[in-house]
DNA sequence: ATGGCACCTGGAGTCGGCTCCAGGTCAAGC
DNA sequence: GCTTGACCTGGAGCCGACTCCAGGTGCCAT
């Protein structure tokens, strides 16, 4: 019989996703991750909706956006589709941040950068 | 008389670099700023080349090194001129880092405005 | 001379975000 | 029928980086 190509056992999970199994679990115990299905010996079968999500997170995440502001979206997903101004609203203010803080990031390098050349003319 | 201005008190410090006052005695309990000066009454005295270290500190922070690899960085500083070639290394690579880190800040953002383009289509 | 403020110390506490552990369950292959 | 491996639970532990606290000192303006 084939396997259900729907569903990922926590394995799948963490190969597709990057995070730990561990992770996954926290996630799940503080809200961040909807209750996620269990087969009956009630081991987890994630949807492809729910790797969708663990996607969205993961751009958050990286993007440095706290774990309270992660539920807060959460919320407002689950709330129904009348929170999208809201969901857009949060979305674009953490744009915003992400750009302030490539900003910042490329100012500092550039003084790394000239630390970098300060160096490399003192040591010639 | 006037103000040596080659010194600073804490508050002056805490104003320039934007670390709190706790954070730069936290910083000199562990290295990370050599013993900084004091006046007669015990307080700390900060010179201008403490200002440049803390700026320099503040860029790697920012940055997103860890406090100890800045550890590191500060012995190869103290321990003179011939690790030059060596502290280059370490900003060099730091800054391969950070490079990367940009990039997936980018990527990440994409993926985010796209999330907001497709809110908005729905929401039409 | 007194009150307030900026500062001092050592040590404990906090916070975010995981990560690890002990002890247990199932399913499948040898 | 037994081991192996992937998974389960609740709860404790850890790590980095601060941040706060209690109790004390010294200086300056009223």
């Amino acid at each position: 019989m084939l396997p259900d190509m729907s569903v990922f056992t926590p394995g799948q999970v963490v190969e597709e996703t990057g995070f730990s199994l561990d992770t996954l679990r926290y996630y799940e115990r503080i809200g961040l991750l909807e209750p996620v299905g269990r087969n009956a010996a009630g081991q987890r079968r994630f949807t492809q909706d729910d790797i969708g999500w663990l996607g969205m997170v993961r751009c958050l995440r990286d993007t440095g956006m706290p774990i309270a502001e992660m539920l807060r979206f959460a919320e407002l997903v689950r709330a129904g589709e009348h929170t999208i101004p809201d969901r857009i609203a949060l979305l674009e203010a953490h744009d915003r941040r992400v750009e302030a803080q490539v900003a910042n990031l490329r100012e500092k390098q550039t003084a790394i950068r000239n630390k970098i050349g300060y160096y490399r003319a003192v040591s010639c």
